[in-house]
DNA sequence: ACAAGCTCCGAAAACGTTTTCGTGTTGAAA
DNA sequence: TTTCAACACGAAAACGTTTTCGGAGCTTGT
C-alpha cells in the first residue's frame, strides 16, 4: 500500500526543488528539456497525480457542484440529476447530491455544510416543508456570499435568482383543454395541496381551461392530496360519488393509482373514463393501460440548469470585478403531451 | 455581496493571531474568557465558517465519500443512494454521485478524477462494460492507495474489498421453486446475458431449482437478452412458440414488458400465465396486475455499504499504524419473494 | 528577592499546489 | 576583460486551517 506520491517527494528524490517539479510537469520551458523529461518519467513511474483538495484551496474553486433535491426515487428527479450530471462532467466538474427529504431542516443544513468552500454553485429544487414555511433565508445567504444558485421545477419568486420551468400552469391548461375537445364535461382533478408550488399551478391551468370553455367548476371535482402516504380512500371517493368523463392527475402516481382504483370500481379505461397524467416516467409508460401524460423532459432541465449554472461560474471567472450587474433569467422547458391508452 | 470572512481577517479586525482566532472558536482554555468572547461575538456576526477545503487539506480527508453507479434511473439504484445518503449524513459525510452510464471508462475517469484527495472512499457498482472487459486494475489501484472500496449488487471475485450482496442464486431458486410448487413444469426464463454479474447467478439459479425437481431443462425457453433497447419482439417469440405455465424475469422491466406482450396476445395474467420478476420497484408496484418480486431492499444495501465503508475509514484514524492486517467482509441482503397479482 | 509556575498569546509549521520573483551560471558581444 | 542577456533553477508566498511550541508577563511560595 504506497500512499499518493506529491510534489515535495519527487523533488526529494530527484534533488530538485518543488517548483521545478511543478513547472516541469507542466511543461513550462523555463525548465530544461532533460530536467523535464527526467521529472515527468518519474512522475509518471510513481503514477503521480496532483491533489485535487489542494488544488481547490490554491483555486479557490473546487470544480464541484451541488444538487438539492427533495427525493430520488421520484424518476423525474432522477432524470434531472443525470442531465445535470452530464453537462457537468463534460466541463470537468463534479456532482454531489443532496436530498432533502423533503425536509426544511435538510435543505438548510446541506446548503450550510456545502457553502463553505466545498461547492461552488447550486441546483435546487425545493422541499415542500421550505414551500410550505416559505424561509429562504438559507438560500439568498448563500447568494449573498457569491455563490450562484438556479432553482429548477420548485421555485420560488421570493428568490432572485436563475431558474428553469416548465409553464405548469399552461401544460396543465392544454392537459385539459385536450380533455375537453374530446367532449368531456365532468373533469375531475387530482393534485397536491396549494404550497406545493407545482401542484398549485396546475391546478389553476385546470381551472382557467373550465372557465374559457365555460363548464362549471364543481368543487367536488377538485381533490387536493395533502398526505402521500394514504390518499387511495379519497380517490375511492371522488370516482364513486361522481360521473366522471375524465380525470387530469398532476403526477404519476395520482394517475396509476386512479386507474387502479378506478378499475376494480369496474369502470374501464379509456373507455368510461379518460386519464391523463403528468411526468413521463417510467410509471405512465408500463402501466397498463399506459398512461397520457404531460412530458416534462427531465434530462433537459438538468442540462439546461447545469448550463445556467457553469455559465455564471466561468463568467465569474474572467471578469474578477466586483461591479458586474447580475442577470437572472427564467427558462421555460416545453413540455408535450404524450398520448398513450388512457385515453380515448 | 460580502465574500465568506477567514480567520486572518478577523485576526486583523481584532488585532489578534490567527492562532487566537482559531483557539478562540474552539473554546481553547488557553485564551482568556474575555478574548474568547470577543472572537466568538465577532464570529458570529459576520457569521463565520471554516473553510471545508482548507480542513480537507490539513486533515487529509475530505469527508465525502463517492458512490458510483452504471445508471440513476433504475429505480434499484435509487433506492441505494437513498440508504447510503441517510447514513453517510448521519455521520457527518457528504455523498458524491457519479453514473458511469454503463460505460468502463466513464468509470475509469470517474475513479481517477476523485481519487486524488476529493474523497475518502468509492461505493460502487460495476457497469456492464467493466463487468464484460473483466478490467478491474482502476479499482485495484485506488485501493492499494489505501482508499477503501465497498462494492455492492454487481460485484467481482477478482477484487479483494467489503461487499454487499443478495444472493441472487438462492433467490431465484427460491422464485423458481415457488412457481414449481404450483405445480407449473413449463417454467420461461429471461435474464440477461451471462456476463452481467446477476444475470448469470439468476440463471444458475433458475437451473438448480428445475434440476432439483427433476424438471428437464428447455433451452427454449431460457431468452438472454443483450440489447436493452429492442428486446420485444424476442419476448414475442418466446410467449408465442412455446405454452408456457409460468415465467420467471431477471428484472422488472422484462417482467412488465412479458406482461404486457402476453396480455396482448390473449394470455391472461396469472390465470394463463404465472410471472414474477426481481427487484421490488416502482414497476411492481404499479403495474396491472401488480407483479410478484423478489424484493432486493436497496435501501438496506446502501445503508449497509455505507456502514461498512464508514467504519473502514474510522478505523483507518484511529489505528494509523501502517500493518493493521485488512479484513474483508461480504455481506449478504436477505432477499423475499412479494407476492401480488401476477401469480395465481 | 528569586525561582517556579501560571496565564495568555503569537510564531511557525504543516497539508499540496502554483506562480512570481529573484539569483547564479553560462556564453557571447563589446 | 568586462557587460549583458539568456538560461535554468530555487525560495517564498499564497490559499485557510489547526496545533505545537516557546515566551512574555504575572503571581505565588519560600
Amino acid at each position: 500500500m504506497r500512499r499518493k506520491v506529491t510534489l515535495k517527494q519527487i523533488a526529494k528524490e530527484l534533488d530538485v526543488s518543488i517548483s521545478t517539479v511543478s513547472k516541469s510537469l507542466r511543461n513550462s520551458l523555463e525548465i530544461s528539456e532533460d530536467t523535464r523529461q527526467k521529472v515527468q518519467a518519474f512522475a509518471k513511474l510513481y503514477n503521480y497525480r496532483p491533489n485535487n483538495i489542494a488544488l481547490s484551496l490554491k483555486n479557490r474553486k473546487s470544480k464541484t457542484i451541488c444538487i438539492i433535491i427533495p427525493e430520488i426515487i421520484h424518476h423525474f428527479f432522477a432524470t434531472v440529476i443525470s442531465g445535470v450530471e452530464r453537462i457537468a462532467n463534460e466541463k470537468g466538474y463534479n456532482v454531489i447530491v443532496c436530498l432533502s427529504d423533503e425536509s426544511f431542516d435538510k435543505e438548510v443544513i446541506n446548503m450550510e455544510m456545502l457553502a463553505n468552500g466545498s461547492i461552488d454553485g447550486f441546483i435546487m429544487s425545493l422541499s415542500k416543508e421550505t414551500q410550505q414555511k416559505r424561509d429562504f433565508h438559507h438560500i439568498s445567504e448563500v447568494i449573498n456570499q457569491g455563490m450562484p444558485v438556479v432553482m429548477f421545477d420548485r421555485v420560488t419568486n421570493d428568490i432572485l435568482c436563475d431558474k428553469v420551468i416548465i409553464d405548469d400552469n399552461l401544460a396543465a391548461f392544454n392537459a385539459t383543454q385536450f380533455l375537453i375537445d374530446k367532449g368531456f364535461k365532468k373533469i375531475a382533478i387530482i393534485s397536491t395541496v396549494d404550497y406545493v408550488s407545482v401542484g398549485k399551478l396546475r391546478t389553476e391551468g385546470y381551472l382557467q381551461a373550465l372557465k374559457s370553455n365555460d363548464i362549471k367548476i364543481d368543487d367536488n371535482l377538485i381533490l387536493k392530496i395533502e398526505d402521500t402516504d394514504n390518499f387511495e380512500s379519497q380517490i375511492v371517493t371522488l370516482i364513486e360519488n361522481n360521473e366522471l368523463d375524465a380525470l387530469f392527475a398532476v403526477n404519476e402516481i395520482f394517475a396509476v393509482t386512479a386507474i387502479k382504483i378506478a378499475t376494480k370500481l369496474g369502470k374501464k379505461i379509456p373507455d368510461d373514463i379518460s386519464i391523463i397524467g403528468f411526468t413521463d416516467g417510467i410509471i405512465s409508460k408500463y402501466s397498463s393501460p399506459s398512461i397520457t401524460t404531460v412530458s416534462q423532459n427531465g434530462i433537459k432541465m438538468g442540462e439546461k440548469a447545469a448550463k445556467m449554472l457553469l455559465e455564471k461560474l466561468e463568467i465569474e471567472d474572467d471578469q474578477d470585478d466586483e461591479e458586474y450587474q447580475e442577470q437572472y433569467k427564467t427558462e421555460v422547458i416545453e413540455t408535450e403531451l404524450v398520448e398513450r391508452e388512457s385515453t380515448v
